[in-house]
Parts: C-alpha cells; sequence; structure tokens
DNA sequence: TAAGATTTGTTCGTATGTATC
DNA sequence: GGATACATACGAACAAATCTT
C-alpha cells in the first residue's frame, strides 16, 4: 500500500527554479558533501537539467538565500557548498518574528527558564582564556552610564556578555537559543529606544550579578551560578518591565 | 562624527540581485507593508532599478526563499508580502543544525528547562475544547504498541502532543523552541531509526504523565503540572538514550 | 465554454565583469 | 599584461497560468 496515484494534489505547483534547487539540495544530502565542496558549474547543471542559465541561476540564488551555497566568479570559481552561519540563521529566524510581536515578558520566560541551567552547566568546566574574555566584556562598562546612549551602550555590552557565556556552550541548540534571545533585546534597545532614562540601579546590579557569576563558573560552583544568574534574570526583567512602561508613558504623552 | 567615508571595506561587493533584494525588504518595512499587500510588478521593478527582467526575478526569488514574498501569475498576480510560516521558519533553522550534530542530551537539556515552564503557565488557561483536543492525541494510541512500526508512529504522536501544547502558548517565542524540538526529535526518530525495539515503558509512562498533566491542566494546578511534566522529561530522556545506546550497539555489531 | 487580457515563467543569444595563471 | 575560465547581466521573444467577460 505505497502512495496511489495522487490526483493533482493541492500543490500549487512549484516553479522550476524551485524544483530544482530542491533537486540540487537533495543530491548534496545524498552524497554526504561538506561545507567547501564544489558544485557542477552552470553549463553543466543546464544540460543535467535540461533548462537555461536563467532558470539555473534563480535556483541557485534560493540556495544562496538560504546560506547553503555560496558563489565566485573567475577561474577555479562556482559554486559550493556552504555553512550556515549563526548570524544568517539569525536573521532568516527573525523574519519569522516579525510579525508575530514579541514581548519583554515573552523573552524573559525563555531566558529564565534557560540562562540560569546554561550557566550551571558551564561551571567548572570554562578554561582560564574563557574566563578572561568574559572578564574583559564585564571591562567595557566599569563605570555608571551618565547619558541615554552611554546607557544604551551599556545593556548592549552586557547582552554580549550572555551571548559570549553562551557561545562556550558545547550544546549547539542552547547557545542559539540563548544567542538568539540576546539578539532580539539588542534590537528591541535600539530600534525601541528602551533604556532611555539612564539607570544606575540596573547597571550597578548587573556588574555585581556579573561578577559573583564569573566567581562562581571559576570554582566550579554550578548551584551558586545557576542561583545568581535566576536572581539576575528576575531583576533584569523587572526593571525593563518598568522601563517599557515608562517609555510607553512617554510615548503616548507626546 | 558620524560614518567617515570609508574604504572599500571589506565587503565581499554583493550581487545586483542581493542588492535589489536588499532594497525591496527595506522599502516594505519603511513603508509598514502588512502580509498580503502587493509590490510592483516585474516591469516597473526593471524600470525602477534600471536593470534586466532577469535580475530582477532573481532578486525575487531571494526573498520568496526567505518566505518574505509570495508570488502568482495570471490577471491580478504579482508578488505580495509574505508572512513567515512556521514550517518554513524551521526548515529554515535546521539547515543551520546540519552539520552541528546535536546529541539527545542537547534536546533535552533544553527541553528539562522549557517544557515544565511551558505546562505551568498553561495550567488553568485552556478552553475545554484545547483540552479535547489534547486527548485526542493521547486517545492515538490507546495499546501498547507491538511492532517496532507502531512504536515510531506512538512515539511520533506522542511528540505531537507536546507541540500541541507548545501551540496554545501565546508566547510565540516559547511555542516555537519546543515545536521546533519536537520536530528534530520527529526527524531522529524516522532517520534515524531509534525505537527499533517496541518499548512497552516508555508508552506506559508515556500514557500515565500526559493523562495526569491533562487533569492538572484543567484544575489549574500549576505547581503539579510542572512537576509531572518534569518528572516526564527525565523518564523519556533516560528511556531514550538507552534506546540510542542499544541501536548504536546493534549498529556497531552488523 | 471560449476568447482575450494580464502578469509571471522560461528560453536563447550575446556581451560584460572578475579572478587566476 | 594577456589568455583563460568562470559567473554576471542584458534584451527580446515566446510560453504558461489565471482572471474577466
Amino acid at each position: 500500500m505505497t502512495a496511489p496515484n495522487r490526483p493533482p494534489a493541492k500543490e500549487p505547483r512549484r516553479s522550476r527554479p524551485v524544483r530544482v534547487a530542491d533537486a540540487i539540495k537533495d543530491w548534496v544530502v545524498e552524497r554526504n558533501m561538506a561545507p567547501g565542496d564544489r558544485l557542477p558549474g552552470e553549463a553543466e547543471l543546464m544540460a543535467r537539467f535540461g533548462m537555461a542559465k536563467g532558470t539555473i541561476r534563480e535556483a541557485m540564488r534560493i540556495l544562496e538565500a538560504q546560506g547553503l551555497i555560496e558563489t565566485r566568479t573567475g577561474p577555479g570559481g562556482g559554486s559550493f557548498v556552504g555553512e550556515v552561519t549563526a548570524d544568517r540563521a539569525k536573521a532568516l529566524l527573525a523574519n519569522y518574528f516579525y510579525f508575530k510581536d514579541i514581548s519583554i515578558s515573552d523573552i524573559y520566560q525563555l531566558r529564565r527558564a534557560l540562562e540560569p541551567e546554561l550557566a550551571a552547566s558551564l561551571a567548572g568546566r570554562l578554561t582560564e582564556a574563557q574566563l578572561a574574555e568574559l572578564e574583559q566584556v564585564v571591562a567595557k562598562y566599569p563605570e555608571p552610564a551618565r547619558s541615554a546612549e552611554e546607557e544604551r551602550d551599556q545593556h548592549v555590552a552586557s547582552l554580549e556578555f550572555h551571548r559570549t557565556l553562551a557561545n562556550f556552550s558545547d550544546n549547539a541548540l542552547l547557545a542559539f537559543v540563548v544567542s538568539f534571545m540576546g539578539r532580539i533585546l539588542t534590537d528591541l534597545t535600539v530600534y525601541r529606544r528602551l533604556y532611555d532614562p539612564p539607570n544606575r540601579e540596573l547597571y550597578e546590579k548587573g556588574l555585581a550579578y556579573q561578577t559573583e557569576l564569573i566567581a562562581a563558573l571559576r570554582h566550579g560552583r554550578a548551584d551558586d551560578a545557576r542561583r545568581i544568574m535566576r536572581s539576575h534574570m528576575e531583576t533584569a526583567e523587572a526593571l525593563m518591565q518598568r522601563q517599557e512602561a515608562q517609555v510607553l508613558r512617554r510615548f503616548i504623552a507626546e
């Protein structure tokens, strides 16, 4: 009882470039190709699929847009299997949430759940070089902010602390999600002008938490790391909510 | 001190279709366009950008591949702003993890952290219709599996339970991440043939947990829901790890 | 049902740009 | 600098899909 000859089905009939793109993708997967491996040139693809140059090129662009291939001109040029970068993956995913409107609480519901576990799982497993890198990020904001711009820069830097930490995890899934949320928060900060009024409280608490956290990570105190991060998340969320309310109030008042 | 005239920079010089795609994207964002809104036709774009048809079409394919636009032929046809679907977003994201190899523990590190919170946050907030939908999913596997195939189908159905639950959340971020992990597990199940040996233990425990969970959700017992889900996650992970070890052993033995 | 209008889809031939040797 | 090997881009023509009358 295999698939019976299905009628025209409901499929909206994909265009040739899309079908070619799929075929090439399957071809790469079947042959277990790795990033950097070379794909057939345009001429050969035209012959293999019996299609014109334009059609093939559209197919290549589809694959390129997804980060699956890279293309270079010149001798020795051509198309090559590409590894999707984290940045590109985040950008593509951000498109999905563009029309969804995400709230601060939505983001923190995830951060509250994930970041403490991340911190705990890294305790005692970071090299001295990695710990130094974290300390360096913290050192980027040794003074409380005096202007809205400085405040914003500090917030972005503080988010960088979390992203740096996330990337130390050998769990690519966890690292990506945490890092992605950092990116959304950064966008919100820059784009929606949160943090307009300098907020000394967040600065001081953030600094203290991150310093404590590094110590706990260095000495392998997993439970402490989790507790510190959890507490940090709760504080940060509360402060951001207040900021957001202020911004909104001001926005309405204008 | 605005951006100084930067030298050629390092950018690898993007091709025309890519630049056109970016321009169109910016244009859509600036004008705050919504899904379904119409974009200029090929002819007009050719004129506006002063480029040939092929170039414009490649740009459109780039946008289409990201789910940002949809295109139809015929009168009244053309390109329209599209809303990226959850499925497409998952597929694009899956490409990123293709070369990353994710382990069962990686996935469960996230599930353990997220699903209990998800369950707790939904307790007492589901309609009777939604609860019925969950019960319907559970009813899909009223009997223990007798063959490897049945087992696999049951596992897929059980993952569907979690995805259904996730989609009831009004936190789009949380819903997406949980649902995405369900998808990865499904792929692993089907593709790597985990669960080959029917596993009565997982069946019985899974069924019991899900039934208890629905009751807790219905009566608004958030803490119970969290506890049940956490416990379920731990059991499921342990069983999957064992299964994976068995599959691997068998694979090596062959 | 059929014809016509509109818009994207596809092809082909040719010319240009770019990196390597 | 010139030859070579590739992708990049153009333009004109024709095909196919789909809506309207």
